[in-house]
RNA sequence: GGCGCGGUACCCAAGUGGUAAGGGAGAGGUCUGCAAAACCUUUAUGCGUCGGUUCGAUUCCGACCCGCGCCUCCA
Protein backbone atom coordinates (compact mmCIF):
# COMPACT_ATOMS: atom_id res chain seq x y z
CA UNK A 1 0.00 0.00 0.00
CA UNK A 2 1.17 3.39 -0.81
CA UNK A 3 0.12 6.82 -0.34
CA UNK A 4 -2.84 7.51 -2.78
CA UNK A 5 -4.58 11.52 -2.44
CA UNK A 6 -7.32 12.76 -4.24
CA UNK A 7 -6.01 15.41 -7.08
CA UNK A 8 -7.90 18.11 -8.05
CA UNK A 9 -6.96 18.56 -11.22
CA UNK A 10 -8.18 15.45 -11.87
CA UNK A 11 -10.84 15.30 -9.79
CA UNK A 12 -9.92 11.65 -8.74
CA UNK A 13 -8.11 9.37 -6.08
CA UNK A 14 -4.58 8.68 -7.25
CA UNK A 15 -1.65 7.11 -6.47
CA UNK A 16 0.89 9.66 -5.14
CA UNK A 17 4.20 9.30 -6.55
CA UNK A 18 7.18 12.11 -6.60
CA UNK A 19 8.84 13.77 -9.63
CA UNK A 20 12.43 12.40 -7.98
CA UNK A 21 13.02 9.43 -6.27
CA UNK A 22 12.87 9.72 -3.01
CA UNK A 23 12.13 13.62 -2.09
CA UNK A 24 8.39 15.52 -2.25
CA UNK A 25 8.40 19.60 -2.89
CA UNK A 26 5.31 20.54 -1.69
CA UNK A 27 3.87 23.92 -1.80
CA UNK A 28 0.97 25.16 -0.11
CA UNK A 29 -0.50 29.20 -0.32
CA UNK A 30 0.23 30.32 3.20
CA UNK A 31 -1.78 33.51 5.28
CA UNK A 32 -2.27 37.27 3.94
CA UNK A 33 -0.81 38.46 7.53
CA UNK A 34 -3.55 41.05 8.14
CA UNK A 35 -5.23 39.96 11.37
CA UNK A 36 -5.03 36.55 13.43
CA UNK A 37 -5.62 33.22 12.34
CA UNK A 38 -8.61 31.90 12.52
CA UNK A 39 -9.98 27.72 13.13
CA UNK A 40 -10.38 27.76 9.63
CA UNK A 41 -7.25 29.02 8.73
CA UNK A 42 -5.67 26.68 11.13
CA UNK A 43 -8.17 23.69 9.47
CA UNK A 44 -6.08 23.75 6.16
CA UNK A 45 -2.33 24.18 7.64
CA UNK A 46 -3.13 21.69 9.86
CA UNK A 47 -4.22 18.76 7.09
CA UNK A 48 -0.95 20.22 5.01
CA UNK A 49 0.91 19.92 8.03
CA UNK A 50 -0.14 16.48 8.71
CA UNK A 51 0.16 15.41 4.85
CA UNK A 52 3.74 16.71 5.59
CA UNK A 53 4.65 14.72 8.50
CA UNK A 54 2.81 11.49 7.07
CA UNK A 55 5.00 11.78 3.79
CA UNK A 56 8.13 11.92 5.96
CA UNK A 57 6.92 8.69 8.03
CA UNK A 58 6.36 6.83 4.66
CA UNK A 59 10.44 7.45 3.93
CA UNK A 60 10.12 11.04 1.97
CA UNK A 61 12.64 13.56 2.19
CA UNK A 62 10.04 16.37 1.99
CA UNK A 63 10.74 20.16 1.09
CA UNK A 64 7.77 22.33 2.26
CA UNK A 65 7.58 25.73 1.30
CA UNK A 66 4.46 28.02 2.41
CA UNK A 67 4.68 31.91 1.15
CA UNK A 68 3.32 34.27 3.31
CA UNK A 69 1.67 37.73 1.98
CA UNK A 70 2.84 40.63 3.47
CA UNK A 71 1.76 42.50 1.07
CA UNK A 72 -2.02 43.13 -0.36
CA UNK A 73 -4.95 45.66 -0.48
CA UNK A 74 -6.47 44.73 2.86
CA UNK A 75 -2.68 44.93 4.65
CA UNK A 76 -2.15 48.39 2.90
CA UNK A 77 -5.02 49.27 4.08
CA UNK A 78 -5.55 48.34 7.98
CA UNK A 79 -2.03 49.81 8.19
CA UNK A 80 -3.37 52.86 7.22
CA UNK A 81 -6.03 53.09 9.61
CA UNK A 82 -3.43 52.00 12.66
CA UNK A 83 -1.04 54.47 11.45
CA UNK A 84 1.80 52.16 11.20
CA UNK A 85 3.97 51.29 8.20
CA UNK A 86 3.02 48.25 6.16
CA UNK A 87 6.19 46.32 7.58
CA UNK A 88 5.36 46.79 11.14
CA UNK A 89 1.59 45.36 10.70
CA UNK A 90 2.73 42.57 8.61
CA UNK A 91 5.76 42.09 10.90
CA UNK A 92 3.48 41.78 13.95
CA UNK A 93 0.54 39.06 12.14
CA UNK A 94 3.56 37.19 10.86
CA UNK A 95 4.77 36.69 14.38
CA UNK A 96 1.83 35.71 15.45
CA UNK A 97 0.94 33.62 12.86
CA UNK A 98 3.95 31.30 13.45
CA UNK A 99 3.52 31.27 17.25
CA UNK A 100 -0.09 30.03 16.67
CA UNK A 101 0.95 27.57 14.00
CA UNK A 102 3.87 26.35 16.80
CA UNK A 103 1.05 26.22 19.06
CA UNK A 104 -0.94 23.94 16.74
CA UNK A 105 1.61 21.94 16.71
CA UNK A 106 2.14 22.66 12.86
CA UNK A 107 6.37 22.12 11.74
CA UNK A 108 7.17 25.03 10.66
CA UNK A 109 7.70 24.97 6.67
CA UNK A 110 10.35 26.69 4.52
CA UNK A 111 9.00 30.89 4.06
CA UNK A 112 9.01 33.13 1.35
CA UNK A 113 7.57 36.50 2.31
CA UNK A 114 6.22 38.46 -1.17
CA UNK A 115 8.09 41.58 -0.06
CA UNK A 116 11.20 39.37 -0.86
CA UNK A 117 10.77 38.59 -3.87
CA UNK A 118 9.60 41.49 -6.02
CA UNK A 119 12.34 42.15 -8.19
CA UNK A 120 11.63 38.20 -9.91
CA UNK A 121 8.35 38.70 -9.79
CA UNK A 122 8.65 41.87 -12.05
CA UNK A 123 11.40 39.86 -14.11
CA UNK A 124 8.97 37.08 -14.76
CA UNK A 125 5.97 39.46 -16.14
CA UNK A 126 8.77 40.64 -18.71
CA UNK A 127 9.44 37.01 -19.49
CA UNK A 128 5.76 37.12 -19.87
CA UNK A 129 5.44 40.30 -22.35
CA UNK A 130 8.55 39.17 -24.18
CA UNK A 131 6.27 35.73 -24.92
CA UNK A 132 3.07 38.10 -25.67
CA UNK A 133 1.05 36.68 -22.83
CA UNK A 134 1.27 39.86 -20.58
CA UNK A 135 0.95 43.07 -22.00
CA UNK A 136 0.79 46.60 -20.46
CA UNK A 137 -1.98 49.24 -19.97
CA UNK A 138 -1.32 52.81 -19.82
CA UNK A 139 -1.80 53.20 -16.87
CA UNK A 140 1.45 51.34 -16.29
CA UNK A 141 -0.61 48.08 -14.65
CA UNK A 142 0.46 44.59 -16.65
CA UNK A 143 -2.40 42.27 -17.05
CA UNK A 144 -2.06 38.12 -18.22
CA UNK A 145 -4.17 37.43 -21.27
CA UNK A 146 -6.17 34.66 -21.16
CA UNK A 147 -6.42 34.01 -24.49
CA UNK A 148 -2.91 33.21 -24.88
CA UNK A 149 -3.47 30.25 -22.48
CA UNK A 150 -6.68 27.89 -24.05
CA UNK A 151 -6.25 25.49 -21.12
CA UNK A 152 -7.20 27.84 -18.44
CA UNK A 153 -9.95 26.54 -16.61
CA UNK A 154 -8.62 22.84 -16.18
CA UNK A 155 -7.74 22.82 -12.68
CA UNK A 156 -11.59 24.71 -11.68
CA UNK A 157 -13.40 23.28 -14.45
CA UNK A 158 -14.72 26.16 -16.11
CA UNK A 159 -14.91 26.74 -19.70
CA UNK A 160 -13.73 30.34 -20.70
CA UNK A 161 -14.12 29.00 -24.41
CA UNK A 162 -16.61 31.88 -24.97
CA UNK A 163 -14.65 34.55 -23.58
CA UNK A 164 -11.45 33.63 -25.80
CA UNK A 165 -12.60 35.52 -28.88
CA UNK A 166 -11.16 38.27 -28.25
CA UNK A 167 -14.57 39.94 -26.93
CA UNK A 168 -13.67 42.95 -25.75
CA UNK A 169 -15.95 43.36 -22.13
CA UNK A 170 -16.02 46.80 -20.90
CA UNK A 171 -12.90 47.66 -22.08
CA UNK A 172 -13.19 50.98 -20.96
CA UNK A 173 -14.14 50.14 -16.85
CA UNK A 174 -11.24 47.88 -16.94
CA UNK A 175 -8.63 48.87 -18.99
CA UNK A 176 -8.00 45.17 -20.03
CA UNK A 177 -8.35 43.99 -23.36
CA UNK A 178 -10.72 41.32 -21.81
CA UNK A 179 -12.72 40.73 -18.30
CA UNK A 180 -11.20 37.62 -17.53
CA UNK A 181 -7.55 38.59 -18.01
CA UNK A 182 -6.10 39.49 -14.45
CA UNK A 183 -3.59 42.02 -12.74
CA UNK A 184 -0.01 40.81 -12.74
CA UNK A 185 0.87 43.89 -11.95
CA UNK A 186 -0.40 46.97 -10.51
CA UNK A 187 0.23 50.62 -10.76
CA UNK A 188 1.26 52.76 -7.99
CA UNK A 189 -1.00 54.11 -6.36
CA UNK A 190 -0.85 57.60 -4.01
CA UNK A 191 -0.16 56.52 -0.46
CA UNK A 192 0.40 52.70 -1.78
CA UNK A 193 4.00 51.06 -1.03
CA UNK A 194 5.56 50.88 -4.56
CA UNK A 195 7.99 49.36 -6.33
CA UNK A 196 10.54 50.44 -8.63
CA UNK A 197 11.51 47.35 -11.11
CA UNK A 198 12.76 46.69 -14.26
CA UNK A 199 8.85 47.19 -15.61
CA UNK A 200 8.47 50.26 -14.38
CA UNK A 201 7.04 51.18 -10.36
CA UNK A 202 3.76 49.34 -8.79
CA UNK A 203 3.53 46.05 -6.98
CA UNK A 204 2.75 43.13 -7.82
CA UNK A 205 -0.83 40.85 -8.17
CA UNK A 206 -1.03 38.10 -5.56
CA UNK A 207 -1.08 35.25 -8.02
CA UNK A 208 1.76 35.91 -9.35
CA UNK A 209 3.97 35.78 -5.93
CA UNK A 210 3.10 31.68 -5.92
CA UNK A 211 4.17 31.45 -9.27
CA UNK A 212 7.25 32.95 -8.81
CA UNK A 213 8.21 31.72 -5.13
CA UNK A 214 7.57 28.66 -5.98
CA UNK A 215 9.32 28.80 -9.04
CA UNK A 216 12.18 29.85 -7.59
CA UNK A 217 12.15 27.35 -4.11
CA UNK A 218 10.74 24.30 -5.98
CA UNK A 219 11.46 24.15 -9.44
CA UNK A 220 9.45 24.67 -12.68
CA UNK A 221 7.77 21.31 -11.82
CA UNK A 222 7.29 19.96 -8.23
CA UNK A 223 4.90 17.36 -6.69
CA UNK A 224 1.93 19.28 -4.86
CA UNK A 225 0.68 22.00 -4.18
CA UNK A 226 -2.07 22.79 -1.21
CA UNK A 227 -4.25 25.52 0.06
CA UNK A 228 -7.98 26.02 0.94
CA UNK A 229 -10.50 25.09 -1.21
CA UNK A 230 -11.22 28.78 -2.36
CA UNK A 231 -8.12 29.14 -3.61
CA UNK A 232 -8.68 26.40 -6.51
CA UNK A 233 -10.78 29.40 -8.80
CA UNK A 234 -9.26 32.09 -9.09
CA UNK A 235 -5.48 31.72 -7.53
CA UNK A 236 -4.38 28.67 -8.48
CA UNK A 237 -5.66 28.69 -11.64
CA UNK A 238 -4.28 31.86 -12.51
CA UNK A 239 -0.87 30.33 -11.10
CA UNK A 240 -1.41 27.69 -13.56
CA UNK A 241 -1.95 30.12 -16.27
CA UNK A 242 1.13 32.33 -15.11
CA UNK A 243 3.74 29.35 -14.47
CA UNK A 244 2.29 26.79 -17.20
CA UNK A 245 2.28 29.42 -19.65
CA UNK A 246 6.10 30.53 -19.16
CA UNK A 247 7.69 27.45 -18.47
CA UNK A 248 5.40 25.17 -20.71
CA UNK A 249 6.04 22.40 -17.67
CA UNK A 250 3.11 21.33 -15.32
CA UNK A 251 3.08 23.40 -12.48
CA UNK A 252 2.00 20.97 -10.03
CA UNK A 253 1.34 17.62 -10.59
CA UNK A 254 -1.12 17.23 -7.43
CA UNK A 255 -3.77 20.01 -5.91
CA UNK A 256 -4.49 19.02 -2.71
CA UNK A 257 -7.65 21.59 -1.51
CA UNK A 258 -8.75 21.68 2.16
CA UNK A 259 -12.52 21.86 2.67
CA UNK A 260 -13.96 25.01 4.65
CA UNK A 261 -15.72 24.15 8.09
CA UNK A 262 -18.35 25.15 9.74
CA UNK A 263 -18.36 26.74 12.97
CA UNK A 264 -21.81 25.36 15.19
CA UNK A 265 -23.46 24.05 11.87
CA UNK A 266 -23.38 27.71 9.76
CA UNK A 267 -20.28 29.37 7.61
CA UNK A 268 -18.22 31.05 10.51
CA UNK A 269 -18.25 35.07 9.76
CA UNK A 270 -17.93 37.69 11.70
CA UNK A 271 -21.62 38.91 11.03
CA UNK A 272 -22.79 35.61 12.70
CA UNK A 273 -20.75 35.79 15.88
CA UNK A 274 -18.99 32.58 15.46
CA UNK A 275 -15.73 33.58 14.26
CA UNK A 276 -13.09 32.50 15.99
CA UNK A 277 -9.07 32.52 15.91
CA UNK A 278 -7.13 30.49 17.88
CA UNK A 279 -6.51 32.39 20.67
CA UNK A 280 -10.19 33.34 21.18
CA UNK A 281 -10.05 29.67 21.70
CA UNK A 282 -6.82 29.66 24.28
CA UNK A 283 -8.25 32.83 25.65
CA UNK A 284 -11.30 31.01 26.65
CA UNK A 285 -9.75 28.14 28.54
CA UNK A 286 -9.53 25.58 25.74
CA UNK A 287 -6.42 23.24 25.06
CA UNK A 288 -4.21 23.83 21.88
CA UNK A 289 -4.42 20.04 22.04
CA UNK A 290 -7.87 19.77 22.21
CA UNK A 291 -7.86 22.43 18.65
CA UNK A 292 -5.76 20.66 17.20
CA UNK A 293 -7.51 16.97 17.65
CA UNK A 294 -10.60 18.42 16.79
CA UNK A 295 -9.57 20.05 13.49
CA UNK A 296 -7.59 16.81 12.99
CA UNK A 297 -10.36 14.49 13.49
CA UNK A 298 -12.54 14.88 9.94
CA UNK A 299 -11.01 13.93 6.91
CA UNK A 300 -9.70 17.09 4.86
CA UNK A 301 -12.27 16.64 1.86
CA UNK A 302 -15.15 16.41 4.31
CA UNK A 303 -16.92 19.31 5.45
CA UNK A 304 -16.23 19.82 9.47
CA UNK A 305 -18.95 21.08 11.85
CA UNK A 306 -16.66 23.13 14.63
CA UNK A 307 -18.66 22.72 17.60
CA UNK A 308 -18.21 23.68 21.35
CA UNK A 309 -19.94 20.32 22.47
CA UNK A 310 -17.14 18.76 19.98
CA UNK A 311 -14.19 20.49 21.24
CA UNK A 312 -15.09 19.28 24.47
CA UNK A 313 -15.29 15.68 23.50
CA UNK A 314 -11.94 15.74 21.56
CA UNK A 315 -10.46 16.85 25.32
CA UNK A 316 -11.84 13.59 26.48
CA UNK A 317 -10.67 11.75 23.95
CA UNK A 318 -6.92 13.65 24.04
CA UNK A 319 -7.31 12.44 27.59
CA UNK A 320 -7.42 9.13 27.16
CA UNK A 321 -4.48 8.80 25.08
CA UNK A 322 -2.42 10.62 27.66
CA UNK A 323 -4.05 8.27 30.57
CA UNK A 324 -3.51 5.72 28.30
CA UNK A 325 0.70 6.58 27.74
CA UNK A 326 1.27 7.05 31.47
CA UNK A 327 -0.34 4.01 32.13
CA UNK A 328 2.19 2.03 29.88
CA UNK A 329 5.43 4.44 30.82
CA UNK A 330 4.86 3.75 34.47
CA UNK A 331 6.27 0.35 34.32
CA UNK A 332 5.41 -2.08 37.32
CA UNK A 333 4.95 -4.91 34.77
CA UNK A 334 6.07 -8.75 35.24
CA UNK A 335 9.20 -9.80 33.11
CA UNK A 336 8.47 -11.35 29.90
CA UNK A 337 6.88 -10.33 26.71
CA UNK A 338 3.21 -11.75 25.38
CA UNK A 339 3.51 -12.13 21.80
CA UNK A 340 -0.38 -10.74 21.72
CA UNK A 341 0.51 -7.37 22.41
CA UNK A 342 3.83 -7.61 20.41
CA UNK A 343 1.27 -8.27 17.42
CA UNK A 344 -1.59 -5.76 17.86
CA UNK A 345 1.16 -2.96 18.34
CA UNK A 346 2.55 -4.15 14.60
CA UNK A 347 -1.00 -4.20 13.63
CA UNK A 348 -2.01 -0.91 15.03
CA UNK A 349 0.71 1.14 12.95
CA UNK A 350 -0.28 -0.97 9.78
CA UNK A 351 -4.10 -0.32 10.15
CA UNK A 352 -3.43 3.79 11.18
CA UNK A 353 -0.77 3.85 7.65
CA UNK A 354 -3.20 1.97 5.43
CA UNK A 355 -5.79 4.63 7.00
CA UNK A 356 -3.99 7.28 6.19
CA UNK A 357 -2.43 6.03 3.14
CA UNK A 358 -6.26 6.08 1.78
CA UNK A 359 -6.30 9.57 0.64
CA UNK A 360 -5.36 10.85 4.28
CA UNK A 361 -8.43 8.94 6.45
CA UNK A 362 -7.86 10.70 9.66
CA UNK A 363 -10.93 9.61 11.58
CA UNK A 364 -10.01 5.67 10.51
CA UNK A 365 -6.21 6.53 12.00
CA UNK A 366 -7.97 7.48 15.13
CA UNK A 367 -9.85 4.15 14.88
CA UNK A 368 -7.23 2.15 14.95
CA UNK A 369 -5.43 3.55 18.10
CA UNK A 370 -8.41 3.79 20.25
CA UNK A 371 -9.12 -0.40 19.47
CA UNK A 372 -5.17 -0.19 20.53
CA UNK A 373 -5.77 1.48 24.09
CA UNK A 374 -9.01 -0.32 24.74
CA UNK A 375 -7.77 -3.93 23.77
CA UNK A 376 -4.63 -3.07 25.81
CA UNK A 377 -6.31 -1.52 28.58
CA UNK A 378 -7.95 -4.66 29.15
CA UNK A 379 -4.71 -6.69 29.03
CA UNK A 380 -3.54 -4.56 30.97
CA UNK A 381 -6.76 -5.09 34.03
CA UNK A 382 -6.27 -8.81 32.82
CA UNK A 383 -2.84 -8.39 34.37
CA UNK A 384 -1.25 -9.73 30.68
CA UNK A 385 0.99 -6.94 30.07
CA UNK A 386 4.55 -7.98 30.51
CA UNK A 387 7.57 -5.95 30.73
CA UNK A 388 8.81 -6.21 26.91
CA UNK A 389 5.30 -5.06 25.54
CA UNK A 390 5.36 -1.76 26.54
CA UNK A 391 7.82 -0.48 24.54
CA UNK A 392 6.25 -1.66 20.90
CA UNK A 393 3.29 -0.38 21.97
CA UNK A 394 4.56 2.67 23.10
CA UNK A 395 6.11 2.97 19.77
CA UNK A 396 2.91 2.31 18.06
CA UNK A 397 1.24 5.79 20.22
CA UNK A 398 4.25 7.63 18.83
CA UNK A 399 3.40 6.51 15.76
CA UNK A 400 0.30 7.92 15.74
CA UNK A 401 1.54 10.94 17.69
CA UNK A 402 3.91 11.62 14.41
CA UNK A 403 1.09 12.84 12.92
CA UNK A 404 -1.81 13.69 15.19
CA UNK A 405 0.63 15.91 17.57
CA UNK A 406 -1.56 15.70 20.33
CA UNK A 407 -0.25 13.20 23.34
CA UNK A 408 2.40 15.07 24.05
CA UNK A 409 1.63 17.36 26.63
CA UNK A 410 3.45 21.05 26.14
CA UNK A 411 -0.72 22.80 26.59
CA UNK A 412 0.50 24.34 29.85
CA UNK A 413 3.20 26.47 29.06
CA UNK A 414 1.10 27.17 25.55
CA UNK A 415 -1.87 28.68 27.02
CA UNK A 416 0.49 31.01 29.54
CA UNK A 417 1.83 32.10 26.53
CA UNK A 418 -1.24 33.38 25.21
CA UNK A 419 -1.92 34.39 28.84
CA UNK A 420 1.08 36.82 28.90
CA UNK A 421 -0.25 37.90 25.02
CA UNK A 422 -3.60 38.88 26.29
CA UNK A 423 -2.09 40.62 29.31
CA UNK A 424 -0.01 42.47 27.05
CA UNK A 425 -2.22 43.34 24.67
CA UNK A 426 -4.75 45.04 27.16
CA UNK A 427 -7.09 41.83 26.54
CA UNK A 428 -6.59 40.74 30.49
CA UNK A 429 -10.83 40.66 30.56
CA UNK A 430 -11.25 38.26 27.77
CA UNK A 431 -8.98 35.76 29.92
CA UNK A 432 -11.51 33.30 31.25
CA UNK A 433 -11.48 31.55 34.44
CA UNK A 434 -10.74 28.57 32.85
CA UNK A 435 -7.86 30.08 31.37
CA UNK A 436 -6.19 31.42 34.74
CA UNK A 437 -6.96 27.78 36.41
CA UNK A 438 -4.70 26.35 33.80
CA UNK A 439 -1.75 28.76 33.87
CA UNK A 440 -1.72 29.13 37.76
CA UNK A 441 -1.42 24.77 37.19
CA UNK A 442 1.09 25.24 35.24
CA UNK A 443 3.07 27.06 37.90
CA UNK A 444 3.02 25.02 40.40
CA UNK A 445 6.53 22.87 39.89
CA UNK A 446 6.61 19.06 39.65
CA UNK A 447 8.40 19.16 42.88
CA UNK A 448 5.82 20.79 44.37
CA UNK A 449 3.43 18.39 43.77
CA UNK A 450 5.17 15.51 43.94
CA UNK A 451 6.12 16.41 47.50
CA UNK A 452 2.45 16.89 48.44
CA UNK A 453 1.52 13.54 46.46
CA UNK A 454 4.25 12.01 49.21
CA UNK A 455 2.23 13.58 52.07
CA UNK A 456 -0.78 11.92 51.06
CA UNK A 457 0.45 8.78 50.34
CA UNK A 458 2.06 8.78 53.84
CA UNK A 459 -1.16 9.79 55.47
CA UNK A 460 -2.58 6.47 53.31
CA UNK A 461 -0.50 4.31 54.80
CA UNK A 462 -1.39 5.42 58.03
CA UNK A 463 -4.67 4.78 57.23
CA UNK A 464 -5.57 8.75 57.72
CA UNK A 465 -8.01 8.59 55.16
CA UNK A 466 -9.71 11.70 56.38
CA UNK A 467 -6.79 13.82 55.93
CA UNK A 468 -5.43 12.23 52.61
CA UNK A 469 -8.53 12.77 50.99
CA UNK A 470 -8.93 16.29 52.04
CA UNK A 471 -5.23 17.48 51.42
CA UNK A 472 -5.57 15.49 47.95
CA UNK A 473 -9.01 17.58 47.25
CA UNK A 474 -7.02 20.73 48.03
CA UNK A 475 -3.80 19.76 46.21
CA UNK A 476 -6.25 18.94 42.88
CA UNK A 477 -8.01 22.85 43.30
CA UNK A 478 -4.44 24.34 44.12
CA UNK A 479 -2.61 22.77 41.00
CA UNK A 480 -5.38 21.75 38.89
CA UNK A 481 -4.18 18.62 38.42
CA UNK A 482 -5.60 15.03 39.04
CA UNK A 483 -4.57 12.59 41.38
CA UNK A 484 -5.58 8.77 41.32
CA UNK A 485 -4.39 6.05 43.50
CA UNK A 486 -3.23 2.69 42.32
CA UNK A 487 -2.57 -0.19 43.50
CA UNK A 488 1.04 0.93 42.50
CA UNK A 489 0.91 4.16 44.60
CA UNK A 490 -0.43 7.36 43.38
CA UNK A 491 0.05 9.26 40.05
CA UNK A 492 -0.42 12.42 38.47
CA UNK A 493 -0.99 14.71 35.75
CA UNK A 494 -2.00 18.36 35.07
CA UNK A 495 -5.47 18.56 34.16
C1' G B 1 -28.26 29.86 -13.50
C1' G B 2 -23.17 26.94 -14.15
C1' C B 3 -19.82 23.50 -11.57
C1' G B 4 -18.99 20.56 -7.14
C1' C B 5 -19.62 18.26 -2.10
C1' G B 6 -22.64 16.22 1.64
C1' G B 7 -27.23 14.35 4.51
C1' U B 8 -25.30 7.59 9.05
C1' A B 9 -27.67 6.68 16.52
C1' C B 10 -28.50 11.90 21.81
C1' C B 11 -23.71 14.62 19.78
C1' C B 12 -19.12 14.30 16.55
C1' A B 13 -17.95 10.92 12.73
C1' A B 14 -15.76 6.44 9.43
C1' G B 15 -17.43 2.81 6.06
C1' U B 16 -19.24 -1.26 2.67
C1' G B 17 -23.30 -4.57 -3.08
C1' G B 18 -24.25 -9.27 1.71
C1' U B 19 -26.39 -7.00 6.42
C1' A B 20 -23.46 -0.68 10.36
C1' A B 21 -15.68 1.58 12.71
C1' G B 22 -14.14 4.89 16.44
C1' G B 23 -14.77 8.91 20.07
C1' G B 24 -18.10 11.55 23.36
C1' A B 25 -22.65 11.44 26.25
C1' G B 26 -26.52 8.38 28.94
C1' A B 27 -27.87 3.73 31.73
C1' G B 28 -26.32 -0.68 34.44
C1' G B 29 -22.15 -3.44 36.37
C1' U B 30 -16.76 -4.93 37.87
C1' C B 31 -12.52 -3.10 40.47
C1' U B 32 -11.63 0.37 44.64
C1' G B 33 -11.38 2.69 51.95
C1' C B 34 -13.24 6.99 48.90
C1' A B 35 -12.42 9.47 44.36
C1' A B 36 -10.27 8.91 39.69
C1' A B 37 -8.62 5.86 35.86
C1' A B 38 -9.67 1.33 33.48
C1' C B 39 -12.72 -2.71 31.93
C1' C B 40 -17.59 -5.19 30.74
C1' U B 41 -22.80 -4.78 29.13
C1' U B 42 -26.21 -1.54 26.82
C1' U B 43 -28.08 2.69 23.13
C1' A B 44 -29.36 2.88 14.55
C1' U B 45 -33.41 -4.29 11.76
C1' G B 46 -31.32 1.39 10.65
C1' C B 47 -27.77 4.90 7.17
C1' G B 48 -32.59 12.43 4.09
C1' U B 49 -37.45 10.96 1.09
C1' C B 50 -39.63 8.15 -2.90
C1' G B 51 -38.90 4.96 -6.87
C1' G B 52 -35.60 1.57 -9.89
C1' U B 53 -31.55 -2.24 -10.86
C1' U B 54 -30.24 -6.79 -7.98
C1' C B 55 -31.01 -13.09 -4.97
C1' G B 56 -29.81 -8.97 -1.76
C1' A B 57 -28.62 -1.60 -1.32
C1' U B 58 -27.20 2.35 3.59
C1' U B 59 -23.61 1.32 -0.38
C1' C B 60 -25.28 1.47 -7.75
C1' C B 61 -29.06 4.47 -10.91
C1' G B 62 -33.09 8.30 -11.21
C1' A B 63 -36.22 12.00 -9.11
C1' C B 64 -37.21 15.05 -5.05
C1' C B 65 -36.24 17.59 -0.21
C1' C B 66 -32.49 19.83 2.92
C1' G B 67 -27.46 21.74 4.10
C1' C B 68 -22.73 23.58 2.23
C1' G B 69 -18.85 25.45 -1.22
C1' C B 70 -16.82 27.97 -5.71
C1' C B 71 -18.36 31.13 -9.95
C1' U B 72 -13.02 38.41 -9.63
C1' C B 73 -8.18 38.20 -4.51
C1' C B 74 -12.30 34.62 2.29
C1' A B 75 -8.02 28.83 4.40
Amino acid sequence: MALRLYNTMSSQIEAFHPLRDNEVRMYACGPTVYDYGHIGNFRTFIAVDMLQRFLRQSGYTVRYVMNITDLDDKIIRNAARDGVSVQQYTAKYEKAFLEDSATIGIEQPALVRATERIAQMADFVAKLVEKGIAYRTDDGSYYFRIAKFPQYGKLSKKDFSGMLDGARVDVDEYDKDSARDFALWKAPKPGEASWDTSIGPGRPGWHLECSVMSMQELGESFDLHAGGEDLVFPHHENEIAQSESLTGKTLARFWFHVRFLLVEGEKMSKSLGNFYTLRDLVLKGHKPSSIRYLLASVPYRNQLNFTFDGLQQAAVSVERLRNFRQRLSAGNFPPGSNLEMQTLAGETIDRMRASLDDDLNTAQAQAAIFEMVRSVNSAFDAGQIKKDDAAPLLAALETFDEIFAVVKDDDGPKMKEVFDWALTEGREKDVSAELRETVQSAQMSGTEIQARVEQIQELRKARNFQASDALRAETITAANIIIENTKDGIVWRRK
